[in-house]
DNA sequence: TTGTACGCGTTATCAC
DNA sequence: GTGATAACGCGTACAA
């Protein structure tokens, strides 16, 4: 059987409309429902359809209605790191459940390249979405350039550092990186390591610099060691070389969950163990955490419910509602960024101890 | 500073045109590059596109193109899933990079619900898309349906086995199954349990069916433990349960390497040790299988080389160079359909060895 | 080399 | 209730 999957030539409204011998405009209105339609010609229409085979060009209907209800989701991450990143996962799920009911269609974009960049610049531009939510948006980031130019409706997840008067969601990363520093602290840790990442963007930053400001006098920089990504690979290496460089680091702050499993299967393989030896905390609260052995102390991180409000203030700005729908929110205001914080809050779990006495 | 994201209006083609003097349909060519356009109005529309801020709308272009230079890659699974299952994140970043050498553009749908469902079906049916690329396709899925009847380009990873004739690519799951069950056979295991997951589809179909024809006389149908989907959390559970009815397993196989590592966990919480105690294997070689501790051994298999292959079948249909790409390719054909079978291997690391004597 | 005119598949606004 | 008809923004014969 020989394959022929070119697309078949299209019925379109003019064929149901000759087939039921009435005009365009009526098969349109029967379409679209809010306007009047005899029953004789509804059901002339009916059968006219079943028998053409008719499906609405949606394409061209956005083009007149110059609305297409579909949204971006960008993600602009070595793709490879997106598949392991659950706290993106967590917001696209979130975002896309939102969508959903709103009858809106989310459409993932991903860059991975020079090349994806521009043509998701094309992308957008093209007239294909009504507006956009941008996950881990970087210090000047081209296709952010576009969307700010185009005054696209959109969405950031996190605070893009060069980016004026844009809405955003995040949570305070600098409260809560103090909050899970203040954890080890407490349990008596002062030669504490921190592995750093993500500072191209607003939340690596706040959270290496909550570390600092909670560590107050204790702080040794000599100890802060600086990751390229939120990856188990870098977390891993990360913790390897921090302990080379300084073995006595007793409690270990890692920038991400997935980081700090990437430290705890590396320190375990130094022969070290959990919390005994040494005790670790994450952020994120992701799968990483409860998967990791031990289990991680962490702080939790809504990423689904970032998805949700990153998707509802998108729509927001889309159907013209955007005053109305923010102050109904706590808004914070960033510079003269308008964001919303969500809350987070600590999760105790198996990973921190205090210091063994010498 | 208030905002004010509504979209901007937009210059047309028409705006470029009056602004340089000339035509519009000059300014059309200027654009499409093929054809005659002298440098007096080029420079002049140049000028022009630069003034008005023109960019040209690509969904009116395909409208009258009939063309969209785009391909759906379509995820059918409950989304939390989709972002823990590296292997569907490895075939997106190959399909992802092939098509965008391509210069296609790929958008992710995820369907998570029966809404999500419907609202696909009309963005594939409603002309946004040149063709599609589905994974995990689902017994008597209602978008396969809907791609089917409209036989828009498409390919399936793995073979939707309620479908006829449509191109494929896959691996061959039950050759790999059996070898990596011989691998326990081999080291002397004979209680040899399964936690058997995907029965929905074929690729948890035939690695079911693996196991059982080269367990062969040893076959104990008790030892297999069904689980609802390739998660972790199911290979955790799972072990528990089984371990729980048939305490003297000696070997388990895991679907794949994320249940292998859900059930690595069990079995330490249960004080036993691997493999010394329990020897365990899993399947796709994903990063789940060297983030375990111990690595596990497992089958390889390329998820990003079957997302390019993927791709590239479906730009063959879409282009109509179908049959030749395809007979520069070894086909299968499994029933009528026409399949690529890509290779997978063995990768030992040290998640077995030989049972112990009682 | 350039302009004109028509078509892509819909929706929306009119009169009827 | 219904049927023309003008947009929507662009590509492209065809004529000039």
């Amino acid at each position: 059987m020989p394959l022929d999957n070119q697309p078949r030539k299209r019925a379109t409204i003019h064929d149901v409309a000759r087939e039921a011998g009435i005009s365009r405009g009526t098969v349109s209105r029967y379409f679209n429902g809010d306007a009047y339609v005899s029953t004789a010609s509804r059901e002339a229409i009916e059968r006219a359809i079943a028998k053409v085979g008719y499906v609405p060009n949606t394409a061209a209907r956005n083009l007149v209605r110059q609305r297409t209800q579909t949204v971006a989701f960008i993600v602009h991450e070595p793709a490879a790191l997106f598949t392991e990143d659950p706290n993106i996962g967590g917001i696209l799920v979130g975002a896309n459940n939102e969508l959903s009911t709103r009858d809106y269609q989310l459409v993932c974009l991903v860059i991975d390249s020079e090349r994806d960049t521009h043509r998701v610049e094309q992308y957008l531009k093209g007239g294909f979405v009504d507006g956009a939510i941008v996950v881990s948006a970087r210090h000047g980031d081209p296709v952010t350039q576009v969307i700010t130019d185009s005054t696209m409706p959109a969405t950031y997840i996190g605070h893009p550092t060069d980016l004026k008067n844009v809405p955003f969601i995040g949570i305070d990363n600098i409260a809560a990186a103090r909050t899970i520093t203040r954890v080890l602290l407490d349990a008596g840790h002062t030669h504490i390591g921190m592995l750093a990442a993500g500072t191209d963007r607003d939340s690596g930053v706040d959270r290496l610099h909550g570390f600092t400001q909670e560590m107050g006098d204790h702080l040794n920089r000599a100890l802060i060691q600086h990751l390229d990504t939120y990856s188990y690979n870098d977390g891993y290496n990360g913790a390897l070389e921090l302990l080379r460089r300084a073995p006595d680091v007793t409690a270990l702050f890692a920038a991400s969950d997935a980081v700090a499993a990437g430290a705890v299967n590396a320190v375990k393989r130094l022969g070290l163990r959990i919390p005994d030896d040494l005790s670790i905390v994450g952020f994120d609260d992701s799968v990483w955490a409860t998967r990791s052995d031990p289990q991680l102390t962490t702080i939790h991180q809504p990423s689904r419910g970032m998805g949700a409000v990153a998707a509802q203030c998108t729509i927001a700005q889309i159907e013209g509602t955007y005053p109305h729908w923010a102050s109904s929110h706590h808004l914070v205001t960033d510079g003269d960024a308008p964001g919303i914080m969500l809350d987070t809050h600590l999760v105790h779990r198996d990973s921190v101890t205090s210091p063994r006495p010498h």
